[in-house]
DNA sequence: TTTTGTTTGTACCGATTGGTACAACGATTG
DNA sequence: CAATCGTTGTACCAATCGGTACAAACAAAA
């Protein structure tokens, strides 16, 4: 018996391990035992070796978060994509039980490594905000600090309901940040 | 040549290399690389092997922010003390530069070997600046949420600055952060 | 059916992992 | 001085690490 794959197959499956596992968790036996992928396989899609899955990806991380987060908040109804990030923030982080795999990332030793794609991610995430609060109203300078205080609140609020094993943590932070920025819009 | 160690003198540089490699990229080798102590100091000292040396690093942690941080915020003048939290926190975390060590613990798969001290720590700083928050006259369930969103603030301010690699972006933080605290008392 | 080229399982490699064993060292005590 | 005891460096151990080599198994084209 013999399974074939594609690239684009097994990305999302590294994602998963990698989110619960970390970088220097996930060790490729481990892949093997989870996904039932062998070396062969994995090496010859991603010849650069376990950096360049872990690169894979976070790379397929960002576009998921460019096209259902970024993009909206950048060029759809401010108020409506504000309201739909928080809603697809939880669903995505499935309340707080799921990581975020670029702010893990970003806390490791891992972030030498990858440092650009850790930056851009959060870049890109904070300027869609502001822009999108800027649009409705918001004050430049003030825009800017609420961007970054949403973007950080929810990383923080991953954080703590992992620390806790409490999902309500997560879900109550995100309510509270929903609050915060749509009191600075008219 | 031989030079004789404290277990006490052990554990502050322990916990440095922890905090900068993690859990899992903290190995003996790398232990002994940088501060010189061999495998046989660390094992008379820490019999129980890397999990006794992280567990005594927690502790240590732990008990530095239980003095410095919830006991003032606990018995203390309230204003006084969520200020001095503050301060002291950018002061501890070097402005961003540093990580907070249980929040990374609390990402990291390591979590479940330490998953009691993590959330100790997390429940203690929560509660300790509710306290302070309704004694300061903050309604009870409006400092739960609010104690909640601080906390979990400064962990998403640390990943978010050390993310960027901007000192700025956590400052920033606290100082909103302190506006939002300090609004809400009378 | 034969050929071609991609995909896979498996055996292997040197390096490093956390951990153990133990003899030698240094200070303290007698 | 001799004996004791806490501390240390070093040599080891099996297991696992990321990575390589390569032949067998496959699907597609001829």
């Amino acid at each position: 018996m013999k399974t074939v794959y594609e690239r684009a197959d097994i990305v999302p499956l590294l994602a998963e391990i990698f989110r619960e596992l970390g970088y220097q968790g996930t060790s490729l036996s481990r892949i093997t035992e989870r996904t039932g992928i062998g070396k062969g396989s994995l090496y010859h899609f991603f010849p650069g070796g376990k950096e360049e899955m872990a690169g894979a990806v976070l790379a397929d991380v960002d576009s998921w978060f460019e096209q259902a987060i970024y993009r909206p908040l950048r060029h759809g109804d401010t108020r409506e994509a504000i309201v739909a990030m928080l809603a697809d923030v939880n669903a995505y982080f499935r309340s707080g039980r799921r990581i975020c795999l670029v702010g893990a990332f970003a806390l490791d030793e891992t972030r030498e490594r990858f440092s650009a794609a850790v930056a851009d991610y959060f870049i890109r995430w904070v300027a869609a905000l502001r822009s999108a609060l800027i649009r409705a109203g918001c004050a430049e300078e003030e825009a800017q600090a609420l961007a970054e205080e949403a973007v950080a609140g929810i990383q923080g609020a991953l954080v703590l309901s992992r620390a806790l094993d409490d999902t309500a943590v997560f879900t109550r932070s995100l309510q509270t940040l929903a609050k915060r920025l749509d009191a600075v819009m008219q």
